[in-house]
DNA sequence: GATGAATGAGTCTTCATTCAT
DNA sequence: GATGAATGAAGACTCATTCAT
């Protein structure tokens, strides 16, 4: 077996651990175990047990920026590019349960993991609706007193909470397409200048 | 002393020391140390560690709650009641930063919190918002396609996140004032009807 | 109430509960209920918990040996006198359970009561069935071979046994009257001297 | 090493430090050290400090047992076979003092060990001195009205007391010969039928 | 590289005992 | 004398990490 296989295996495996139990309730053996591999194995791919949350985080997050931004540039209109990122976000959610679990609930860790370690990735990942609204601005279609870095929070903050709610939720209440659309709309409305 | 005197100040210990550290981090010796009791004595006022989180959580939620619910009645007009209570909702985290991070921070913590504790609490209180919505409706004053449950989750969510940035930023970028008037403006703009 | 009237509560309250769950499994927040008093008050009667163990066997033990001695001289020959002892043995361990689990569990826990402890009631008492023996032997109404020393425990023994088999067993098998008479016998046959 | 004998290690150990200390009184860590094992490395062997004591006794009744019922097995004679059982018993008892009080201590911890544990070991034990009276019975060597029930824990009974008395004093008094061959005599003398 | 048995530091919790009221 | 809230020492048990094989 090639090397990156058992990491990924060994990463698949912490998502599904991690997404189950939370970080400190889960156990290296689960997580070995669940991977196939032995306990000690891990250590030959991994520092230690906080370094596979880093991880998880850090290329699964690689990979989510990587689509969205390939995502955004497929479209012209900011409009157009705010709904698709909260389409985009939302269905991802929805397709990676127990990823977005992680990352929602260790997003939150926040003593260890939003204050020690930097944290990049998060930042870009919010930065693409920021440039998006400079965008708009600049195009003149989103009002200039608009603040990017409230509205980037904002408007993440709307989805997350959205994406949570499904993830605690045993049944879905309501469909991706409709919250996505509804959530754009509010701040499409309430952002757009009256010309456009 | 009294009774209730030490239980507030293990609950303020905790919040301290939670808010510090984490709930899976924080030690419980170390929260009678800073509660200026004993170890045991925690014992005599709490089951558990996970105890006197559910107990913050259960006794702060409620103040708030009752506070917000207050403030809201003092207002007629629905946007001007979903305005304060994004004033409110800000404020009250810039003023207990600490108890604002356990909330959030454990919030989060789905596994056991959201998941296993059935969470009256939290939903009692977005229920503010999405009752304001209702009323708004009702009134026609406010978009009648737009979801309550939807568009509680995303306004909680935008305030909650822009929290999160002051929790975890040590200095605080954008006031308190502009971040709930814009926050609350994206949403206004956006589910107001044509006439109003 | 009289000073006597408190220690007896919690003399008898301790024998209830060491009964219910042993010594070690006792706690002393669980005799204060039992006898009606609060923790503390159990510390101005009695050193420490295991005071009360040793309070137990010595009060209690000490009226059973008065009884034991009493009846035995109510009887003038040796066999009578065994068979007295025998079946007084059984009836106060059907009379008194609780008393008799609390001496047979913590008479074992060896450690502590029967090597630091030097157990002298419990050598008085069987040495009543050693007496018993002597004269016998004296009289010629028991073999000179037998040895007193050896008789007396194999005796107390065989009565122990057939007690504990009632303390642990729900329901009572044999009566105390037959097994009695059957213990007694088996040793009376085999001690008494051919011409008696 | 291979995982018997650390097993059988931690067994050992176990037995020698319940025996200095009475189950209560003794410490995972020290039996770990007297093992020369860590703390933690007794948890992959056993689920807690009751399973050793469980499995001290389980494992060293077996062995017990067999021993037994093979010495047993190589007399014919009812009575031999009663004699050979109190000889084998006290040597035993002797010859292996700690383990000897390990058994004798904490079988009789009564609430957890007699009464929650069912203790099948015990019986099976006490069941070979009943099983050679129900033959002794059957060849007309031992009188009928002999109850086997109570005569199994009347003999075992006999020989548990001389054996704690062992167990506690210091020095000797009596020889197992000696010992063993008195209490026989008390019961054969008692039991057989006038023509045997 | 892979294993998994072994390690031992670390912590929650219990509960006998004290002592201010 | 009586109370019971407070104490804090003590210990069973867990589990991330190591390392000999």
């Amino acid at each position: 077996m090639k090397v990156a296989d058992k990491h990924k295996k060994i990463v698949d495996a912490a998502i599904r651990v991690f997404a189950k139990n939370g970080f400190f309730n889960s156990r290296i053996s689960e997580i070995a175990q669940e991977a196939k591999v032995a306990d000690g194995t891990i250590y030959l791919y991994f520092n230690n047990k906080y370094d596979i949350l880093i991880t998880i985080f850090e290329e699964e997050m690689g990979k989510i920026i990587a689509r969205a931004k390939q995502e955004i540039a497929a479209h012209e209109d900011p409009r157009d590019q705010l709904t698709r990122f909260a389409y985009l976000h939302l269905s991802l959610v929805e397709k990676n349960r127990d990823l977005a679990e992680v990352i929602q609930v260790e997003l939150r860790q926040s003593s260890k993991f939003m204050k020690e370690y930097r944290n990049k990735k998060f930042a870009e990942y919010t930065n693409i609706i920021s440039d998006i609204v400079y965008r708009g601005q600049e195009q003149g279609i989103f009002k200039k007193d608009i603040s990017p870095g409230i509205f980037k929070r904002a408007f993440f903050g709307a989805l997350d909470e959205m994406s949570r709610f499904w993830i605690l939720s045993p049944k879905k209440k309501y469909s991706v397409v409709k919250a996505a659309s509804q959530i754009s709309n509010y701040y499409l409305n309430g952002i757009v200048t009256d010309g456009s």
